[in-house]
DNA sequence: GTAAAGCGATAACAATTGTTAAGAAATGCT
DNA sequence: AGCATTTCTTAACAATTGTTATCGCTTTAC
């Protein structure tokens, strides 16, 4: 399967940069709603800063702690309960986070090419996941270990310094996905996909739709029908 | 009203510590359900390291910051839309956060005595808040003004990394809070509150409770007539 | 002390969603 | 191409929750 995907000799297009800048998932900007496409505005801002190609070339520096994977679909990253000891930027494809209650499979975000995954208390305590990472198309990934993040950190202040501006954008990030959830119903949230993030109707199978709406997939069928 | 409290005249209790370190909030607590309570215990075993009574002594440095007032009931401390100036640390009472859909008002978390509030991204980037402050009960408040923090903040480093480091800390708390509230059912949340945070049943009216559950006051009353 | 406001419980009815099952279409595999 | 699996839609029925209104009790304000 993987034979047919031909990347495998294909000149990687991407160019490396901070590899989780855009580690806020985009699948799930729908649901703050202010957020979409509206990092890649700011990324642009800064791109032109000199400080920005500054923390460039200081990533770069930390290029090849990134392995390169294929990785096919339904590929269980990680799995609810374990401890997570790495970190995924993905250059292809498509991920889901989810979690089991009760015997049910919930799904609560997707991430798309050009963002990074990771189970970040799992990863940076040692805890058990609260949730489990998973491909839903065939992907390439850049995997970093933690050991190697570890050492990018010490090696880097300005890296370290990058990474917890960060921390604060996703806490900012986790609120605003945290009352849009509470704030809007189903099918608000669907009209949202809908007119934010085409791809993710287009990319994800609407069972994982509905997963990540909350509801059954008959549900959704019936709010589709509405509209 | 307030003079019936006697608190004016009346010494003040508590010790100057971090006033922040408590800021995850107690009321949600049972959502995220591993973190009842173990803040106490942590925060007990951090008060006999060195490095607490340090950082202990480092936040003594900028209690003059921290304006005491004594606020009544229904005091909305800050309008949803506004820009955050002040952040909160309670001595005494209940805070709620709320915010508006559709004229309906829903309320999401709960904030008692040691604790600090404040609209995190409204405070730190000057952007309207998404919802609103608002007490509950007569409060006693200390109130710290967002130069004072940026002051407090550029005069020690050590305060500054203990914040970052707690900004982490409420990233995990989010994405707990986010999991919890797709994960469990409003009875569930109901149960979790009973056996983890009585007092917030005893003290907050029930219509809140429902709201902070998702649900109407009617259905919260068919739940309680389940147990 | 009295009036008003607030709070909680309950009933009746409407609306919405879940569960289960069946069928059709799309996709994946050999 | 054929077959197996997955995905999506739909119907029927059950379960749950929302809306509206009313009542009684408690608290607050004057």
């Amino acid at each position: 399967m993987l034979k047919s995907i031909a990347y495998t000799h294909h000149k990687v297009r991407y160019s490396f940069q901070d590899p989780f800048k855009q580690s806020l998932p985009r699948g799930s900007e729908s649901e703050p709603g202010k957020l979409s496409f509206r990092q890649k505005n700011t990324w642009d801002i800064y791109a032109m800063e000199k400080g920005r190609e500054q923390l460039n070339a200081e990533w770069e520096k930390f290029r090849h702690f990134f392995k390169r994977e294929e990785i096919p679909t339904k590929t269980v990253l990680l799995k609810e309960g374990q401890i997570s000891e790495r970190m995924f930027y993905i250059e292809k494809g498509c991920i889901r986070l989810s979690f089991n209650k009760d015997g049910k499979d919930i799904t609560f975000q997707f991430f798309f090419e050009g963002e990074g995954v990771s189970s970040a208390e799992s990863f940076r305590n040692d805890e058990p996941s609260l949730f489990s990472i998973e491909t839903i198309e065939p992907c390439i990934l850049h995997i970093l270990h933690k050991k190697d993040h570890e050492t990018m950190i010490e090696s880097s202040p300005l890296i370290k310094q990058e990474l917890e501006k960060q921390t604060f954008q996703r806490l900012m990030y986790y609120q605003k996905l945290f009352l849009s959830r509470i704030k809007n119903s189903p099918e608000e949230r669907y009209k949202e996909l809908l007119e934010q993030s085409p791809h993710i109707l287009q990319r994800v199978p609407q069972h994982y739709i509905a997963s990540f709406l909350g509801i059954t997939s008959v549900s959704l069928s019936r709010i589709r029908n509405r509209k």
